[in-house]
RNA sequence: GCGCGGUUAGCUCAGUGGUAGAGCACUACCUUGACACGGUAGGGGUCACAGGUUCGAACCCUGUAUCGCGCACCA
């Protein structure tokens, strides 16, 4: 086997291993090895979009679920991670609409056609709509890539279709003339999860309108849209208000459109409960067309609905002449300036409140009339209780309960978006026919129901019979109304395959907590409703990463930086290893940049600066704990000798089973880790385990042994480096899948093992096990080896912290004297020896130190350092008197605590621990007084 | 308005009842045969604040402040 390098590159490590693992296909699911020894693990990607590249988010995300896939194969499941995109209708119609602007020269996508238009949207994603999945790859993701789907794939969009038939015929999908979400930007409808609410800085309009029973007496109207007030068709108050309750049907004359005849701006005064009397003046202009609730108050007194908007939220022509043509934003100054021109503006104040905005296009949405699609969710109740009841478990628990709030208070679902990118809507009119929901009253709607005896709708799977009279609904269903389905349409349904029965419901699913009312509630719903099951058992939430700044990573933010770049700077493995270190189960977490601080709150600018190796400490950590990795492998492989050998149990030292016993631990630690999807806490384990335990300590000490002549005490070392190292490296696989593999072969280890259970990969070695009782006594670990090596530490640890006191250089050896407090096999001395870099420890019983000579008391024994006129006695004692306050600092603290009758309460083993540690802090002050004395003070 | 999360070392964060921790940064020393992507030692914190429970509180309870998020929303 060749000489490992003296630092790990990653890079062609990382492209060899991949192109082995698809190569021996060992990603790939199938069904038929599950069987009862063999139980199945699986768990579907959340599909990124296919304009998508990759970003510190699907990092983590992509990293935990490889980490369980791994996990699961090491624990001998047969394992399904399933990848593949989603058509991400609104985000990807406009990104290809935009390239196409610019290559083909058009204005518009009109220009195209819907035909050509969507011709070259498959154009493009042909060409870049696995780059994301590329990127996965080099993130070492093992997902079983033979399976890829994509959410616009002919048998996917079969199962949108279904779906979208099947719920219509049973009543719960309708189409309706409704106040929907409406982006001006994008031109379509969107759900209310869609918009999100922004606080704006704007003004509060007050306004006067004339009382048309009472010349010269006037109403004040308050509001924040005065250039809505064309669509005005009543004023509100509340019935149970004193100051109004008496106007209740009389009229105003609404002031706007000003060119009108006062017939024509009469409109009526309307008692309803809805009117806040607090707010404003009390007096509610009511637009139905522009205003949810008061689409609402409209619809209970029967209002004429006036759209004054065109679809681009300019203003119509029943906006009248002064602000037809005109942008909302406009019409509303140009609406202040006539209602003053006219006197009947009275004030204007200034208003904060809360505006919606499309979440993709961040425009203010217009609340807008519009004839939709909508869905009544199926399957809530058991989609509700699963979660409640704790069936199907959340990570952490706390999203369990806006999971729920949410279900509580569930709103019909608006489906269809006036967009050309997505899945048709499987509805067909008669030609000649209006495709509108009974016009007229504006509360009817189409639904299975209504269209029972409507010939001129036709809702199928396929297109009717006689295609030529007939059309197609124009619109398209939400990219969500695709993605819920995922779980199952991925896996074949609807025919009951071996995939589907053996990985549905699957395991976990692994998100991130902002797409839960879009995305998981929604998959839960549809699972219960066509698979008569829940889509998965657990479902991890992660954190979200934010910027210096504080502000979440997205693409189009342009704040994440390149993950490839990341790779190819730190290393796959160190990308992993660094974030999972650093996001506690549901935390958000930041991601730390050196440069942020250079450039800066206002000029920083992530993606722009160029990359250096220390900019990214959390990152730099994981490298260099790979690098710390690899060299520990490097010195093990440098020894020479056997690989694996067989453990002599009588030759084992105190520190060889302390080092066993630190494993034990530590795959327990682990093990309880994973069971709570608490990841930073594994890499926190494996951290310590391996660097302070393994490398710090235990590959320190056993040089004691390498450089001795003992050949059987070598070997037996050699062969408990080997046991450590094999079980370290698959407890490190699903982390650092990379490294691992390339040690695992590198160090002789796969070859032991049979071809199916580590030979031929490390990803199939099964996890290691804690130690079983029988293990313990063959080894004869006891806890007692983990007291004496802690001591032996600690003795160790003094010593160092004397050598430096007594300013010796490090590379100076020294000579110490060590007064046991009990007997020490010479191993043990050996080791000390070798640790504090001494030429010489000399046991001594009945040392008695010469004046000026350097001591230190530990568990094990006095320890000195004589060096005769070397000592600084003025710097010594004054080191001496400061440690001296701080332990009678100590004393006094638990003497105050003991000396509290009360403290007796505590429980025996507190009070046993605290009396120790008073002897043992009283013992170290005597020690500390001798030396004071001892030095002639 | 309701709900959730955070506030611990200069920075990023662990730590759910018993002697305050990690990494980075900082100071000093060291290329001693795995590793300078390293080693050794060190400095640095009244755990946001105020009450309470307890023998004992960073941790449990109540309240306050502050930052962030979600839901709802009065025009």
């Amino acid at each position: 086997m060749p000489e490992l390098a003296k630092a790990y590159e990653p890079q062609p490590v990382e492209s060899k291993w991949y192109k082995h693992w698809l190569e021996q296909q060992f990603f790939s699911a199938d069904p038929a090895r599950v069987s009862a020894g063999r139980p199945a693990y699986s768990i579907v990607i959340p599909p990124p979009n296919v304009t998508g590249v990759l970003t510190l988010g699907h990092v983590l995300n992509n990293t935990i679920q490889d980490i369980l896939a791994r996990k699961a194969r090491m624990d001998g499941k047969e394992v399904l991670w399933l990848p593949g995109t989603d058509h991400a209708g609104i985000a990807t119609q406009t990104v290809v609409e935009k390239t196409l602007k610019k290559q083909l020269a058009i204005r518009h996508r009109d220009d195209l056609g819907r035909d050509k238009f969507l011709e070259k949207v498959w154009e493009w994603k042909d060409k870049h709509g696995d780059i994301i999945l590329q990127q996965l790859r080099a993130l070492g993701a093992s997902c079983d890539w033979t399976r890829t789907r994509f959410t616009m794939d002919p048998e996917y969009s079969a199962c949108v279709s279904r779906v979208f038939v099947d719920l219509y015929q049973k009543g719960l999908i309708y189409r309706g003339k409704r106040m929907v979400n409406w982006c001006p930007a994008s031109l379509t409808a969107l759900s209310d999860e869609e918009v999100i609410m922004k606080e704006q800085r704007g003004s509060l309009y007050y306004f006067k309108v004339e009382i048309a029973e009472q010349p010269g007496s006037f109403l004040t109207i308050a509001t924040t849209r005065p250039e809505t007030i064309p669509g005005d068709t009543a004023v509100a108050v509340n019935p149970k208000d004193p100051r109004y309750a008496k106007f209740i049907g009389q009229h105003v004359l609404r002031p706007l459109p000003a060119e009108y005849a006062p017939a024509q701006k009469r409109i009526p005064i309307l008692g309803d409960d809805q009117v806040d009397f607090e707010f404003g003046t009390g007096v509610l202009k009511v637009t139905p067309a522009h205003d949810k609730a008061d689409f609402e108050i409209g619809l209970r007194h029967r209002l004429p609905q006036v759209d004054i908007m065109n679809p681009d939220a300019t203003m119509n022509d029943l906006a009248g002449q002064d602000l037809r043509g005109l942008d909302r934003f406009q019409a509303r100054k140009a609406a202040v300036e006539k209602l003053t021109a006219l006197g009947a503006l009275e004030k204007e104040q200034p208003y904060t409140h809360n505006v919606g905005f499309s979440e993709r296009a961040d425009v203010a949405i217009e609340p807008r009339l519009s004839e939709q699609w909508f869905l009544k969710y199926p399957s809530a109740v058991a989609s509700r209780q699963v979660v409640a009841q704790g069936r199907m478990k959340f990570f952490p628990e706390r999203w369990a309960k806006v999971y729920d709030h949410w279900m509580e208070h569930l709103q019909d679902w608006c489906i269809s978006r006036q967009l050309w990118w997505g899945h048709r809507i499987p509805v067909w009119y008669r030609k000649g026919h209006a495709p509108s929901a009974a016009p007229g009253a504006p509360d009817a709607v189409l639904s299975a129901q209504s269209a029972g005896a409507n010939a001129n709708v036709y809702v199928g799977l396929e297109p009717p019979p006689d295609p030529e009279n007939w059309e197609q609904d124009p619109d398209v269903l939400d990219t969500w109304f695709s993605s819920w389905l995922w779980p199952f349409a991925t896996m074949g349904w609807p025919q009951q395959n071996e995939t589907l029965r053996t990985f549905y419901p699957t395991t976990d699913l692994v998100t991130a907590p902002d797409i839960i009312f879009f995305w998981v509630a929604r998959m839960i719903m549809a699972g219960y409703e066509y698979m008569g099951e829940m889509p998965f058992r657990n479902v991890y939430y992660t954190g979200i990463i934010r910027d210096k700044n504080g502000v979440k990573m997205q693409k189009s933010l342009g704040n994440s930086p390149d993950p490839l770049a990341l790779i190819q700077g730190y290393g796959a493995d160190a990308l992993r290893f660094g974030i999972m270190r650093s996001v506690p189960l549901g935390q958000d977490l930041v991601f730390e940049d050196r440069e942020f601080e250079r450039y800066g709150k206002e000029r920083y600018d992530f993606a722009n600066i160029p990359w250096n190796p220390s900019r990214f400490p959390q990152l730099e950590l994981a490298r260099n704990f790979c690098n710390k990795l690899w060299n520990a492998c490097r010195f093990r492989q440098m020894q020479g000798g056997e690989v694996q050998g067989d453990i002599q149990t009588n030759r084992l030292r105190s520190d060889d089973k302390w080092i066993l016993l630190k494993l034990h631990q530590c795959i327990k630690d682990l093990n309880t880790a994973f069971a709570e999807y608490r990841f930073s806490d594994a890499t926190k384990t494996l951290y310590e385990f391996f660097w302070t335990d393994y490398c710090d300590y235990y590959v320190e000490a056993s040089k004691a042994v390498f450089q001795g002549t003992d050949a059987v005490q070598k070997a037996n070392t050699l062969a408990v480096i080997d046991f450590v190292l094999s079980h370290a490296l698959r407890l490190f696989h699903p982390f650092l899948p990379f490294i691992t593999e390339e040690l695992w072969h590198g160090m002789g280890y796969a070859e032991d093992m049979p071809a199916d259970q580590g030979g031929r990969s490390i990803m199939h070695a099964p996890w290691p096990k804690p130690f079983d009782a029988d293990t313990r006594d063959c080894y004869s670990l006891d806890d007692c080896y983990l007291e004496f090596v802690d001591a032996k530490i600690e003795l160790i640890s003094k010593g160092r912290h004397l050598r430096k006191e007594s300013k010796i250089p490090d590379n100076r050896k020294a000579r110490f004297i060590l007064k046991p407090a009990q007997d020490l096999p010479p191993n043990d001395i050996e080791v000390i020896r070798t640790l504090l870099y001494a030429e010489a420890v000399q046991i001594d019983p009945d040392y008695q130190p010469k004046k000026g000579v350097a001591s230190t008391k530990a568990a094990l024994g006095e320890l000195y350092l004589p060096l005769e006129g070397l000592i600084d006695l003025e710097s010594e004692l004054a080191r001496l008197k400061k440690e001296l306050q701080k332990i009678e600092e100590e004393i006094e603290r638990v003497r105050q605590k003991l000396a509290n009758p009360n403290f007796r309460k505590a429980p025996p083993a507190v009070l046993a621990e605290h009396e120790a540690r008073l002897a043992d802090w009283l013992a170290k002050q005597e020690h500390i007084q001798k030396s004071m004395e001892g030095l002639g003070s």
